[in-house]
RNA sequence: GGGGAUGUGGUGUAGAGGCCUAACAUGCGACCCUGUCAAGGUCGAGACCGCGGGUUCGAAUCCCGUCAUCCCCGCCA
């Protein structure tokens, strides 16, 4: 036997009891004859206390063992003096007193201080990922990330939902993202490809009559990493069969207001969750997965500034363009540097320039960048209708509906982060409906489904797929949260008419669409209930969850921007005869 | 594909054309020390400053290129 109990079991009342710990040095505070070792396993740490006095031999290899040995050590119990207690610690009322050790394994000095949280470069903790997880930190947050996971699976237990797991070889297809493929050996020529998500699959199995459906599911898209993305990723994967969008939603946002509390009690949520359409977050928040912690709304002045004499205003509105600013709080005594900074970030986000107003907090003169540019009534309608109070300034920008949006919405979580508007501990979750179905791609000059091709059009909108397609709407919605898109979801088409119609809109032939398609428009053909489904992100909600900036601190073995996992040396050339197994030469 | 940032002993930082034979902290090694909990003290070893080229009497420092990592745009049904 390794041990009878972990390194954060021990408490007062094991008081004399004779036991066995096994862990790691984490500390180690030698005074001569007397050595204390903090030995720590993932439970905790306890205090051991090495005693020449009490046993030369066995003071001796305490005195030679370093960070990150890992030890067992043979000992008694005993209540510490009063003034020896440590109350940060779980284990402080007592400490072990060893009676004999044995070094499982020394360790070099390693790369990476497992006893501080460190601040080493990203590649360092990558490639001795095993050590990085060492630390308090990861394990935190992997245990926070399995008790978010254990809470979904037994909260969909419960609503009678059932997890099947789909293949992860499957089928290549012509939408979304680029396909990882894997080739395969028996038949010459043909690949498999791993999942972009288990769509098709989720939509058979309500075919099937499996009409709760869940999987805590791996999914793959080839394409760049971001913070919040990376190659592979899990998603809680749902369907659920005789349903309406309000029947998911409903599912979904029962789920994530008992998981907080339960999962991380100090964060809140608010209930019920906002809603918003499509629109009317690009309008307000110049983002369709907007940051509902703080204000700093868009405010669009197109009506203002219409007939202005100041072209840049008038000229922008005129040719189907807008005006639109924020208020920013506090900042009025920005100096022109700092405003040089923010009009940089404007300018890197597309704007060819930012306005700017300042009202002094102290009622001195107003200072701006175009005031000369418009008549007094004109400033005080721009400053009436931002609702600027002296300490404020308002930030402008005229452009394209693109650039306006992009521009604000930048200098809006700018400015919340800079000012700390964003309370951490909240979880704004909120919903984002009313999605256009269909999307303009200038580039091949063809429509491309919004969220994907099985999603159905709102019934107010059919119509409109033959004579304005853009402007059908979807029944797909997002949850988004503190300004992440954490959950993409619809209700599926489910007739087979319906989805060739909506075939036909992409583009995509008769014959393209039975050949990558087929099964699904068969299977619609067999009695294929009503259904829809949704898919949180599991990786960004944990990230969320653990207050991080990037999910690969939720992810245990994460890869680079240039999709490399450090650790592993992966991707890597493979033998010649492997490829020729696979029929494949490189070239 | 594009824009930006970073790269100095094991680790984290300092350094802004000569004061650098590269400093500080921590870790590492040796010694001292019986109540610490980031223990303390003394002494010591350890980096040719990511790599390549250039400017200069002189480069960690300036310039060009390159590699790696990160952030962002494109991309992500």
């Amino acid at each position: 036997m390794y041990r009878t109990h972990t390194c954060g079991e021990l408490r007062a009342h094991h008081d004399s009891q004779s036991v066995i710990l096994a862990g790691w040095v984490h500390r180690r505070r030698d005074h001569g004859p007397l050595i204390f070792v903090d030995l720590r396993d993932r439970y905790g740490l306890t205090q051991v206390v090495f005693d020449a006095a009490n046993d030369a031999s066995v003071h001796a290899i305490a005195s030679e063992a370093r960070s990150e040995f890992v030890l067992q050590v043979t000992g008694n119990v005993r209540k510490r003096p009063a003034e020896a207690i440590n109350p940060e610690l779980g284990t402080g009322e007592i400490e072990l007193v060893a009676t004999a050790v044995s070094v499982l394994n020394p360790a070099k000095q390693t790369p990476l201080m497992i006893n501080r949280d460190g601040n080493e470069e990203e590649p360092l903790r990558l490639k001795y990922r095993y050590l990085d997880l060492r630390r308090e930190r990861m394990q935190r947050n992997l245990i926070l990330r399995h008790r978010f996971v254990k809470f979904i699976r037994d909260f969909l237990d419960k609503e009678n939902f059932i997890e099947i797991e789909t293949p992860i070889l499957t089928k290549s297809t012509p939408e979304g993202a680029r396909d990882y493929l894997v080739p395969s050996r028996v038949h010459d020529g043909e690949f498999f490809a791993l999942p972009q998500s288990p769509q098709q699959m989720k939509q058979l199995l309500m075919v099937a009559g499996y009409d709760r459906y869940f999987q805590i599911a791996r999914c793959f898209r080839d394409e760049d990493l971001r913070a919040d993305r990376q190659p592979e990723f899990t998603q809680l994967d749902m369907e659920m069969a005789f349903v309406e969008m309000e029947d998911v939603l409903d599912v979904v946002e029962r789920l994530f207001t008992a998981m907080v509390p339960a999962v991380i009690p100090h964060k809140r949520t608010i209930s019920p969750f906002m809603r918003l359409t499509y629109a009317e977050a690009l309008e307000r928040f110049g983002s369709d997965k907007p940051d509902l912690r703080y204000g700093l709304e868009l405010i669009k002045l197109n009506d203002i500034v219409a007939n202005s004499a100041f072209t840049v205003l008038s000229s922008a509105v005129a040719s189907g363009g807008q005006v639109k600013g924020i208020c920013v709080p506090s900042i009025a005594n920005y100096s022109r540097k700092q405003i040089d900074e923010i009009t940089d970030i404007a300018r890197q986000n597309g704007a060819k320039g930012l306005m700017w107003a300042a009202v002094p907090a102290d009622g001195g003169e107003l200072r701006s960048s175009f005031a000369k540019q418009v008549s007094t009534d004109e400033m005080q309608a721009i400053l009436a209708a931002m609702n600027a109070q002296p300490g404020d300034m308002v930030l402008i920008v005229a452009d394209t509906t693109k650039v306006v949006t992009a521009v604000l919405d930048k200098l809006r979580r700018e400015f919340a982060n800079r000012l700390n508007l964003a309370d951490p501990n909240l979880m704004a979750f909120a919903w984002v409906i009313d999605f256009p179905l269909l999307e303009w791609d200038a580039e091949d000059n063809r429509w491309n489904a919004a969220h994907h091709p099985f999603t159905a059009p709102l019934d107010s909108d059919v119509a409109l797929m033959d004579t304005d397609p853009g402007n059908v709407r979807a029944k797909a919605y997002d949850l988004v949260l503190n300004g992440y898109e954490v959950a993409s979801g619809s209700v599926r088409i489910h007739r087979r008419e319906v989805q060739q119609k909506l075939f036909d809109l992409l583009g995509i032939s008769r014959e393209t669409s039975l050949a990558q398609f087929g099964h699904m428009l068969e299977a619609f053909e067999f009695g294929a209930p009503p259904h829809a489904g949704i898919a949180p992100g599991i990786d960004r909600i944990a990230m969320i969850l653990a207050d991080e900036a990037t999910i690969r601190e939720v992810v245990a073995f994460p890869k680079t921007q240039q999709a490399q996992d450090l650790m592993m040396g992966a991707p890597s050339p493979v033998d010649e005869k492997q490829l020729r197994d696979l029929h494949i030469k490189l070239r």
